[in-house]
Parts: structure tokens; sequence; C-alpha cells
DNA sequence: AAACAAAGGGTAAACGTTTACCCTTTTTTG
DNA sequence: CAAAAAAGGGTAAACGTTTACCCTTTGTTT
């Protein structure tokens, strides 16, 4: 593959002179510009990147580290960071950290190796300790849904205590009395925080949560349908469903509906995220809308200004997402 | 931050002993090992990926291009490709084409400026001349979703023309004789193919579709709700529908319960692609599933061989996948 | 016409690695 | 015990760029 120096040599010209025309630099004239450029077109000159970011100390990549990209909530948050990559003329190079700290600081690592300057980390196995010190030392280390008070200017994380307020509220306010709840079995915060949000509210109301009417079950389509079997089969009545997540939702509605239940007439069904499919279901699902899109492309942002200095390290900003109530057909009034 | 030098200097050992201790190279003693690496500890040392990529001449990215995450055909796709990649100790970079010839050519060329030696390419709109070029120049270049005659052995395709005739061949296996279809307005080969494998297989048996009864939408759930409504404006009856995607098959469900039809009893509904939602619906689609992921990871393989010289450059073997009916809950037999 | 500024362009060091080649010390072999 | 081999490790060139510094030519000012 043709070099600099190639081109210097055809162009005759020194490779300080190539590497102008390159960078648009000063000093050279307009005859020498098209010169070199001609011979970089006859020789197909593509410089190298790594050479590159080699002298300059500079990256053009943005890091994300993710799950995975299957699950389509990751996918839209790669989606956000890869659209800021673009207007600002970097590429993504994503790093999966899959389930394990082990691998979520691997991951994180070969960005570092690269010298990958501004990273969307979403980590839920690290500990907050290995978090900071990592943050020092990349000046443009954005974490996604999580809340470190350390370096709260550098999280972009979702209220879900608040969602799962504002869920009980929406239910409430439909006139339901007899709540279920179906939780996921990860060990992380999100589904805690959820249903605990979901319990302040309603006792708030002075209604609560019978015994046996809360499930916890993977994640997943399956798992909502496993749950919804559970619940179905403590014999107890209940009229309104939170659920998790959409997926497990659209699980809980098809189990529902299997055996007899109307949804939303006998029992109202509510999600969590608003991920594409929710909007793709029959009812169409009445869901909470995770911004994580949004929230994605404003953590891509802070690094950005981060390793820019635009942004003062002590700055108070607040990166909290209330997530917002999408009503569809899967919820209705209790008459 | 440290370098190999500083971690050559503390240790009291040269640049090139520390190189061997990082590349578990021949030539270093035991004890060697052990003070080295607690050098590098103590430095938090971490290589310059760069430079090595730089004088190495070797990569340890694989290169993806597709148009854009959002869409969960193309993030099946990534997620493949990024599968491969982790089991080669390679990363993922992602370069988005978009939507036009330029832009596509864009997201290759920084690819290539990075030196990826692999990339599994979804190209639509480069012309068959300027991919052939490239695979000659970038040797790990893998074409998917794409068929290109004189470098048959780099393209992983699907026949589309055969997905059209196996909707065909279930639907008149389930009795229907009055057929419609809903297309893509999109100007690619893809809808043609369906639309045309579908066409020629009802002509076998002596069937066809009636004029009015094709209609083309943007490949969305808006789209085929649009589309359907269009078809059942036309007045004229049928009692099955062959759609270009899930999406547009979801929004087609919708559209036609909306309107009094039962969904399969009066009209049975043939989705393609079998995309994670397709399995989310009510009913569940009946569907040809697209295996998008294998085939990605199928590409990616190829591209790491095709660098490793394991294939012959004019290997003869086919890389063509047939898709396969899923049979859900949307068709049924017409009585 | 002298003095100086501006424009254009060249030289070479630097970025952080790997590795071929060389040298020294230790171990093995007969 | 001499000779040879093996083991351990150092030196320096190379990878492909960018850029500070320097030099020459041309144009401008007085």
């Amino acid at each position: 593959m043709a070099t600099i120096k190639d081109v210097a040599r055809l162009a005759g010209v020194s490779v300080a002179s190539v590497s102008r025309v390159l960078n648009n630099g000063p000093k050279v004239s307009k005859k020498t510009i098209e010169n070199v450029t001609k011979v970089m077109n006859d020789l197909n000159y593509s410089p190298n990147a790594n050479a590159r970011a080699l002298v300059t100390q500079k990256s053009t990549i943005l890091g994300v580290v993710i799950p995975a990209l299957i699950d389509p909530f990751f996918a839209s948050l790669a989606h956000g960071v890869e659209q800021v990559a673009r207007k600002n003329n970097r590429q993504l190079l994503l790093s999966t950290g899959l389930v394990s700290a082990e691998t979520e600081i691997q991951a994180i690592n070969l960005l570092i190796e690269r010298r990958c300057d501004v990273m969307v980390v979403h980590s839920k196995k690290l500990s907050d300790h290995v978090l900071i010190e990592l943050a020092s030392k990349v000046p443009g280390l954005v974490l996604i849904d999580r809340y470190i008070e350390e370096i709260a200017q550098r999280c972009v994380w979702l209220d879900n205590l608040e969602g799962g307020k504002i869920a009980a509220r929406h239910l409430l306010a439909l006139n339901h009395q007899s709540f279920a709840c179906i939780s996921s079995k990860h060990q992380i915060d999100d589904p805690l925080l959820r249903l605990q949000g979901f319990q302040n509210e309603l006792a708030l109301a002075g209604a609560d949560i019978e015994e046996n009417l809360i499930e916890y079950g993977e994640p997943t389509l399956q798992g909502g349908e496993i749950a919804t079997q559970k619940l179905l089969a403590s014999g107890k009545r209940f009229s309104a469903l939170f659920v998790y997540n959409d997926a497990m939702a659209i699980g809980a509605i098809s189990t529902l509906e299997d055996n007899g239940y109307k949804v939303p007439s006998d029992i109202s069904v509510l999600g969590f995220d608003d991920v594409l499919l929710s909007s793709y279901s029959r009812p169409k699902l009445t869901t909470l809308n995770y911004p994580i899109e949004e929230m994605a492309m404003q953590a891509a942002n802070i690094g950005l200004e981060l390793i820019a200095k635009q942004v003062a390290a002590n700055n108070s900003t607040n990166y909290k997402y209330i997530p917002r109530l999408v009503k569809r057909e899967s919820t209705s009034f209790k008459s």
C-alpha cells in the first residue's frame, strides 16, 4: 500500500508538503496541491490512521461498552452514540462487556489500548470504586444507566424509582385497586428500584400488592409468560399488572389472553422501556418511555466536551432522566 | 501515559525485553518476567495498540459497514460479526453507510484508513464495478446480502427469489386461491425478487394476483398499515396476503383487524425476515426466516480465512442461503 | 536600492512499538 | 576440559505520519 513517501517522491516534493496537502495545512501553493492530489489519486493513496493517531496523540474513535448488540435496548444505545460519533467525524468502536466484572473491565481496557479518549460505558458489574478510578484515568469516560455520586457529572441515568411511582400513579388514576407485579430476577438495581417506587406510591394511596402477586423472571418474552402463569396460579385476583420491561409485558399479555382474560378490559398491563416492539404488539402496549437513544447521545456529547475541556469537572449539572408515560392500549379505566 | 520505555527504565532492562514479556516471546527469564510484570502494574502500563498496528502491519479490528444500528435486522448482522470478532480477539469497528453510494464508499474508506484487513460490507448502492475493485484491494472484504458473479466466493447472500416461491407454495398448500401482496417501494432488488418468485410460483399453479392487489409502501409498520388500507379500498377480495417484511406484516394485521377481518381465519398473512418482533405480535407471525446473524458470522469467518490464505481465491463454494418457513399463527387453511 | 515580510517548502525528530541481529554468559556434550 | 550449543538480553532500524524549525525565493515598503 502506497505511503506518504511514495506520494512525495512521485510528486517531486517533500513528505512535509504532502502532509500539508493532506491536512489542508498552510504553506502550500495551489500548484503543489493539484500536483500532489493527482499523484495521490494515481497511487490510490490512503493515509494510515494508526500512524496519524500515534504522532498526533489524538483519537478519531468513540468507544462504547455494552453487553451485546442483540438486545434492541443496547442497539438503540449504540445507535445514539454512533450518531454523535458521525457528527464529530469519529467512528464507533464497540467493545462488548457481556456479563461479568472481568469481561467488563477487559472491554474497557481494549478501548484504552487503542487510546480511545471518549467512551460511553454501560457497566452493571464493576464496583463504584473501580469505575471512579477508571474515570480519573480516562478523561472522556461517561457512564450510562448508572449513578455514582463521586462522579455525578459523568453519569447519565434514569430515575427508576420515579418510574415506578409514575406507573403506580397511572394505574391508581385509572381506578385500579388490586395490583400485581412482574420483576426481573437479574441482580441489578433497576428492577428493585422500579418495584420499590411502585410500592411506595401505592402505599401513599393506602394500597399495596398482595402476597404472591409479585413474581420474578428472566427479562424476556418467555420470562413474562412463565411469571404470569405463576401469578394466575396463585388464585388471587388483580386488575392491574406492572411489568419490568416490554418484552415481559408482551409475554404477560399473551398468557393472560390465552387464559381468557381480555387486556385491557379485564386486566390492564403496563410495561417499561418503550422499545420498538411495544407499538407492534396487539393491543399496543402502554409503557414508560426510557429515552435511551437520547441519553446515549447526551452521554457521548458529554464525553466529547470533557476532553475539549468545555466542562468544568466540578460542574453540578445533573443528567437524570425521568421516564415518560406513553399511553397506548393495554391499560384502561377500571369500572 | 506510561510507555514501554518507562517500564524498561524502571525495570532496569531494555525495551526489547519488555516487549518480549508483553508478547510472551522467547528469550526472557522467569525473573525478568516477574520483574517487568510488577513494574507494568505499578505504572498501570497499557500498550499502545496504534503503535503496535503500525509496526506489525497487522490489524486487530474487524470492520462492519451497515446503514445504521437502529434497524434490528442490521443490529443482528452486527451482532453476528461481533461474535466472530470476539472469538478471534478482534474488536468491532462500525462504519455506517446510510443510504447513498457516496456515504457507502466513505464508510469503507474509513475502515481502509485504519488498515482494517477484514470487513463485512452491506452495500446496496455501490456498483458491482466499484465493489469488485474494492475487493481486489482489500483481501478480507466480504459482501453480505449481495451477489456479484465475479467475486461470488466473497458474497454471502439470501435467495430472495426462492423465498417468494416458498411463500407461494405455503399459501397454495393452505388452499388459498385469491392473493394480495405488499412490497417495498425501496429501489433495491430484494422486494422485486421476492415478488417475482411469488408470482412465478403462483403461475405454475395456474393462479395469479389480481390487478390492484399489489401495493408498495415504506418497509415499516406504518407503511404496512397504509398499504393495507389501499388494498382494502380496492374493494377486491383476497384470503392470503404476502408482505415484504415483518414490520409491514404486523402493520397489515393491525389494519385488517381494525377493519373487522380476523387473522388468520378470514385472511392469512405471511411476513418475511423473522426478526425478533415477529414472535411478539398477536397472532404470532408466520414468516420466512432470514438467518442474518448466521450469515453475518459466516461472512466474518470467510473474511478471516481469506487473509489467512486458507481459502483459494477461486474456490467455487457458494454462500447462498435459502429462507426457511416458520409456521406460527398468522396463516391457516382456507376452507 | 536596501530592508524586511510573506510565502513556499524542505529536514529531521518524534510518536510507541516489534524484531532482526548481535553479544555475553551459562550449560551441555564429547 | 575444551568446544559447542543454548539461554538471556541489548541495540537500533523500521513502521507512516506530523510539525517545529530552518532556508530560499518573491514581493512590499521605505
